[in-house]
DNA sequence: TGACCAACCATAAAAAACCATGATATCCCA
DNA sequence: TGGGATATCATGGTTTTTTATGGTTGGTCA
């Protein structure tokens, strides 16, 4: 599946296109949707986006986790895969922000993609910088607690 | 996966590029990405390096150990990940090192290659003469103190 | 008809490939 | 064992390609 890693920013232009970084495309070239898959997450001011299988096997651990008709799990596919958008590349590798996200997410002329691993976010990148002191923040003290991080480099 | 040893010195030329160590270059020559990825510790003015399945392997740890939407993962995640890069290498063996890696390393025109196992750290070579001295001095402390292995499988 | 959207065209800046060179290290054979 | 031939490596500069960005045109559909 596709791996997103590092931080792009990128213009929005009066017509609300964006280059999606070159990075990202050649993440998503082997998915059978020439584009990437947005949709708004619950609990943040920004939209996220991944490979089409991503939200496939999202879907499937939705259904997996609790019965296919559960009420808090319906809620949840409603949310995410309801206010889901494809959007596709255009020839020159850019896509159309809806203007639903951009309101959404607080969205002016710099858009910052960040790759988190199987997906990444799309935040206005003022909003990110001011995310992204807090999450540094909260990492550091995090970290030490996960295993990969014991330790932390000092060797 | 790639296991890193000893340590290196290289130039770093005005446009940022340094060649990355044979002996390196070689660890991650089966990886799928030709390349390195490099990314900030969270608490050491450094940069490390390992091949990609290092990175791949945090992120799905990290979406392993905690839901999808876990606040203190996606705080590591953004920290970690959204800091990182990938560095492909040029047909001579080079990676361009980030501006931003730079200054936050401190790197000037030489730069030191620590192999560590599983991943390496990149620092200005006058740095880590400094940061190596205070090591020394602290593992010679320590390790009277330690069992032959404790903490052996942690990197 | 007019708003919207998708392809097309153009351009500057940044990144990647390309080519060249000196310095080591390695091999091979007399 | 010595020494020349060969390969590898680190390094520097130049050229080509890709990327991000902006505008324009033509079609579509309400």
């Amino acid at each position: 599946m596709a791996f997103f890693l590092s931080t792009f920013t990128n213009k929005v232009d009066k017509k609300g296109r964006v280059s999606v970084p070159a990075a990202f495309r050649n993440a998503v070239a082997n998915s059978h949707f020439p584009g990437v898959v947005a949709y708004k997450p619950l609990n943040l001011p920004c939209i996220e986006g991944a490979d089409i299988s991503f939200l496939e096997q999202l879907s499937d651990q939705l259904y997996g986790d609790f019965g296919p008709f559960d009420e808090e799990q319906m809620s949840v596919a409603t949310a995410i895969l309801g206010g889901a958008s494809q959007l596709a590349f255009d020839p020159e590798g850019r896509v159309m922000l809806p203007l639903g996200f951009r309101e959404e997410a607080g969205i002016e002329a710099h858009v910052t993609f960040v790759g988190l691993g199987r997906k990444f976010q799309i935040w206005d990148a003022a909003a990110y910088e001011l995310h992204k002191e807090k999450q540094l923040k909260l990492a550091a003290e995090t970290a030490p607690r996960l295993s990969p991080f014991k330790g932390g480099g000092q060797q």
